[in-house]
Formats: structure tokens, C-alpha cells, sequence
DNA sequence: CTTCGTAACTAATTCGATTTAGTACTAGCT
DNA sequence: AGCTAGTACTAAATCGAATTAGTTACGAAG
């Protein structure tokens, strides 16, 4: 006799109803035929080729009308593979790490791929951490932002702004010598001589490159790099906002007392926020001090003054990541490097020095 | 003999090299026991009160030793457990879902959890799509941000931004009324009487609640929502940014030529476009118009003006999401509504009427 | 001296799908 | 009739751990 619990013969109720789901095995009770046989047809497997057209139709019209799904666990623990990915980022938040990961979904979604995500706060244990406890849910491969390792991780790898080659890591790096030069000649032509500078936070992963790129670009252009003028952003601790550290930052640097006409933020944020404190201090920008950020986050062309700025293809380079680690999965070959190409964006934070 | 293979007594050599895993079997036979019995230890399974103390240390030991961990997908399997959620956002991007977003973490990671997260781009197509394979994927609950969710869905969720009741849902929500009320009396205390409005996109989730809320306060303060100030923003397609559209529908309210003197917009991102659009006018802000925000975005204290609006505890809501989550999966009942309260945050967008 | 009880395990099943090695049957060829 | 070659499948092993139902050995009680 039946037993008592609520009959569907629909496999398919539309309601988010929770009825259990229908195993392979029943499918192939239904079906008269052995789970294996069911399996087979519906994964394509070659071995279908024996299998008449007629009885490959009948498997995938009853799978469709119980609604079957094969189960993610089962499968993944037979075929070793988890579709997913896992993505290690500095900080979950607006600037350099949010317009990254705008780029990610692209490539990975449609190829049914799905990512975990976490923050390692730009530190090394936590990054270890992450990559372990990763690991474990058997990722396929890691993509990391901003993300300094230390030894090739054990599985493929994509590094956005990664400098350090290491085995089995493709890097994507913007080219720094290009956005130090653009910004620099900017400033140059414009008749800036006493330039200001935020160099990256230790812990950051371009703030090396970006500094010896800055470095280089100032003698090509005969530019002085004062030490007096230069100073180093501190990284952040857990939550804060690196808005406020720009903002003490340029503080710090007025209360210095030296003379100078533009700065070079290291990145958007940070000149956000040493824009206000010049504000706050009664100067003006750009007829004061001009102000080049870097990134050309999605908020710098609505600022006021506009922020000029280094643009970094921040989504394009999240594509990329998504895009070289998919082929990396697929068993295909990928440079260590992939090199992006900056753009120097004029707003209306520079002007002719004064 | 021994095969050429690397050899490495050692379980735990430090560097990523990708050797295989030690697996339970292993384990167990390097202890001479059954891996039955491994198991039972190392779950501490009540059946293990009869294992004699010394034989757990031993097996504790060696599996430390040999870095015995045990296999995700299996467990899982056998479990029906897999320690995953998933995480819908409208939008990977700036503003209301960064600062969400951030924390999540909270109590998620230190409780062993991870998280899958896409994003749903307000379409609730690909909200139910993402719905679907996130659940295939055997997460056990969802939180969604920003979603209009039409059914409940099949596992326990968190909605932050959701207002509607449903089955197994806990929203989590701002209460809108009191956020409404400090922004329209704070205007009105200013001596605005001419208030224009941005609406909140047709596919907002809390657009409606928002609006309502304001028509409400607008009427208990005697203030007029005139329809001719009044202006809609419409949704975004994908990858759009939303400052853009500020922009746009404030060059549409100043085209309309209607005196107004203040401007209440949906958001921040939104009201950012605005003051833009409204300076390339030649309008000043705040002695011309002033402007009141929504959300309180990390940025909104270093624009130009500092932006005055109504703050989200977005974090927060963010962390009371993840906690919530964890208490159903735990077993715990919870409230089918958890209400945060705003604050109303005046910087210097806003000033006296003119 | 048998029986019971318990400590200390182990064997076997289960989770749900994939995959390899077979098997039964038919058709064709000599 | 006997043999091969397909065709259309199925049975059983496998992935790696968790769990239930036993099993063995030993000491104590009757």
C-alpha cells in the first residue's frame, strides 16, 4: 500500500519545495535499466556509441522529468574534479580588490566554475592559511590579488600583481615602468618639479615595483625623488579604511613644512584621502598641489576636483586571471607573466605647477 | 626495491610540494589498526570511550605526523556536510555590497565555514539560476543581498535587504522609516522645502520599502514630494556603474528647470554622480543645493564636500547575516526579521536653505 | 567450569556516482 | 554447425571516509 507521504509524480514542482532528490539509481529503476547504463549516456561517456539512439533518448527525457541531478559530492570524489576555484584577496572592499573581482565572474561562471573567497589581509599567515584550508575543499586552482608568496603553491596559480616568478604561478602585472613614466611625464610637462610621493605599504605586492619603477622614470626625466618628499604608507590593520591612511599621510607630510607642487599617491585611495587633508589644510587642488592617484577606481571621475589618474585595467585583469587559470585547468600551457598596459587618465586634479 | 620516486619519510615537508595525500587506510595500517578505529578516534565518536588512552595519543600522533587530513569530498559525502554557503550579491563591486560583504567573514571563517559567492546583477533570473547551482553544489544555506526573492528557497537563508516574508528566511533589514525621518527633519530643520528625490531602481529591493518609508516621513514633517522632483533611476545592466546614473538623472532634474534646493538620492554612489553633475552645472554644493546620501560608503568622509547621509551599518549587517546563518545551521530557531537601526551621519553636503 | 559483561577493536555497509571488465545475445560468414 | 564480431548492456570495483553491527579476548561472577 502506499505510504503516506506526499505524492509527486511531477519530478519537477516549481516551488522551492525541498523533496529530496532523485538518485541515479532510481532513475535507473525507473527506467528498467542499470545505474551504470544511465551513466553512461547521460555523461556521454564513449563507450555510448554502442547504445541505441532510441533507449539515449528515453535515459534523457526520464532524467529531465524526475528532475535528476547527479550529485556534486559523489561525482567530485569519483572524478577528483570540484569545478571550483578558490580566490584569496587583501580585503574585501571598494578600490583595487573590488575592481578585480569584477573581472572573475566572466570567464569562471559560464564554464561552471565556482569560486570561494576570502581575505588574507595582505599577511603571510593568513595567506598560508587560506591556501591550505582551500586546499583541503579541493579547489582546482588559486587566484590570488596582491598576494606576495613565498613558495609555488601546490596548485595551478594566477597572481594578479604577483612580481616573483615562481614555478607553476602565472603573474598578471600592469606594467609599472610604462605608469610610472606616464604619470611622471605628466607632472614634468606640466612644470612640476617638487614632487611628493606615497610609496606602498610593505606589505603590498606592487609597492616594490612600483617604487623602483617610480625611481627609474625620475632619472629618465631628470627628476628629483626627495627623500623629504617621500613617504611610506603604513598597511592596514584588520577592517580599517585606507582612506584615513592617506589622509594622515598627507598630514604628515604638510606638517614637514617642504615645499612641493604635486603628489604621486600611490594609489586612488590614498589620494582621496590626501586630497582632503590638503582641503582641510586650505590648499587647493589642483592650483596648490596637483594630485595623480593610480588604479582609476570606478569613483575618480565623479570626484571633485576628477581624480587624474594611472588607470589599471583592474577588470580586464580579473578576466585575465579567470581566463589563463581555466586554460591552465583544461591542460593547457601559460606564460609565467602576463604583462597589462597602464593608462594615464587627466582629470582635473593637475595643473600647471603654480 | 624502492621505486625512483622521491623519497620523503618525513609527512610534512614544508615546502608546497604537491605530494599525495595520506589517506585513512594509510594511517591505519602504519598504525595496525583498523581504519574504522582511526576514524572513531579522531572524530571522537562517543564509541571512542572504550579506546584506551594511550592508543588515541598514538593515533593523534601519527596523524600529525604523517599530515593526515582527511578527504573533504568524502567526508562530505558520508556526511551530507560540506561546511559551504553561498552568497548572492547584486553586484561585485563599490559601495552597499563591498561593505556587506566585508563582514561576512566574521564568524563564517572561524567556524570552518567558506563561502561560494556570485553575483545576481538584480535579475531574478539569474538569482534562481544562481540559487540552483549554488544548491547543487550542497552549500547549506544562502545569504542574498539586495534579493526579491519570490518563493522561499530550499535551504536557510539570510536575506540582508529583504522584505518580504517567507517561509525559513531571516531578513535583515534597515529600518527605513527612522532612516527616512533623520534625513527629511534634518533637511527641514535646514529650512529645505523644495526636496528633490532619487528613487531607488525598479529592481532594487529596497527601493520600495525606501520610498514608502519617505512619502510617510515626507507627510508627518508637512513636507511635499512633489512628482516633478521626484526622479527614478532605472536598474543597471551588467558591469554599468552606478555613479554614471546619478549623474545622468540629475542632469535630467536640472533640465526639468524646477526650483529645488536639496536633493535626498537612493544612495551614495548615486548622490556622488549627482553633486558631480550638478557642479559641471555650476551649482555649488552645499550653498546652492544641498545633498543627503544613503549608506555612509567608506569614501563619504573624504569627498569634496564631505558627504552628509544615512547611515547603514553595512558591516554589521554583513556580520549579523553570517552569525544568523550560523545559529539555523546550528539548529537554532531564529527570527524571521532582525532590524538594524540607521544613523544619520551630517557632514558638509548639506547647509541652510539658500 | 560455564556464562556474562565489557574493553578494544574489526568487518562490512553506506554515501552516490563513475568506470572497467565482463556477459548474453544476435547477425554474419565460412 | 561453428566461429567471430559486434551490440547492448550489467556486475562489480572504486573514490575515501563514517558508522553500525559484530567479533575476540579476558576478567569476574555465579
Amino acid at each position: 500500500m502506499p505510504d503516506p507521504k506526499k505524492g509527486n509524480s511531477d519530478g519537477e514542482s516549481g516551488a522551492g519545495a525541498s523533496q529530496k532528490p532523485v538518485r541515479l539509481k532510481e532513475l535507473a529503476e525507473h527506467l528498467d535499466l542499470s545505474p551504470a547504463a544511465v551513466s553512461i549516456v547521460l555523461n556521454r561517456s564513449p563507450v555510448a556509441d554502442s547504445i541505441p539512439q532510441a533507449t539515449q533518448d528515453r535515459v534523457f527525457a526520464a532524467a529531465k522529468e524526475l528532475g535528476y541531478r547527479p550529485d556534486f559530492l559523489a561525482r567530485s570524489l569519483r572524478s577528483r574534479r570540484t569545478r571550483s576555484i578558490g580566490v584569496l584577496v587583501p580585503e574585501i572592499s571598494e578600490g583595487y580588490a573590488a575592481g578585480v573581482s569584477r573581472g572573475l565572474e566572466k570567464h569562471l561562471l559560464s564554464e561552471g566554475y565556482f569560486y570561494f573567497i576570502a581575505s588574507h589581509q595582505s599577511e603571510p599567515e593568513l595567506l598560508a592559511e587560506g591556501l591550505e584550508r582551500l586546499r583541503e575543499r579541493l579547489v582546482e586552482g588559486f587566484i590570488l590579488l596582491a598576494a606576495q608568496l613565498k613558495a609555488p603553491p601546490p596548485l595551478p596559480t594566477v597572481v594578479v600583481s604577483g612580481h616573483r616568478a615562481l614555478e607553476g604561478v602565472t603573474n598578471v602585472v600592469l606594467d609599472q615602468d610604462h605608469a610610472a613614466h606616464h604619470a611622471l611625464s605628466h607632472l614634468a610637462d606640466l612644470g612640476h618639479e617638487r614632487i611628493a610621493f606615497f610609496r606602498g605599504p610593505s606589505n603590498n605586492a606592487d609597492a616594490d615595483d612600483r617604487w623602483r619603477a617610480i625611481v627609474d622614470a625620475a632619472a629618465t626625466l631628470s627628476l628629483e625623488v626627495a627623500p623629504e618628499l617621500s613617504i611610506q604608507l603604513e598597511g592596514l590593520s584588520y577592517g580599517e579604511v585606507f582612506y584615513r591612511e592617506g589622509y594622515a599621510r598627507a598630514k604628515e607630510l604638510l606638517a614637514r613644512g617642504q615645499r612641493f607642487t604635486a603628489l604621486f599617491a600611490f594609489d586612488d585611495i590614498a589620494a582621496v584621502g590626501a586630497m582632503r587633508a590638503f582641503f582641510d589644510a586650505g590648499l587647493r587642488v589642483p592650483e596648490d598641489i596637483s594630485i595623480v592617484g593610480f588604479d582609476d577606481i570606478e569613483s575618480a571621475s565623479f570626484l571633485n576636483p576628477s581624480l587624474t589618474t594611472v588607470r589599471q585595467p583592474l577588470r580586464e585583469m580579473g578576466e585575465i586571471a579567470g581566463r589563463v587559470l581555466l586554460e591552465r585547468l583544461g591542460g593547457g600551457e601559460t606564460p609565467p607573466q602576463v604583462v597589462v598596459k597602464p593608462e594615464l587618465v587627466v582629470r582635473d586634479s593637475t595643473c600647471p605647477a603654480p
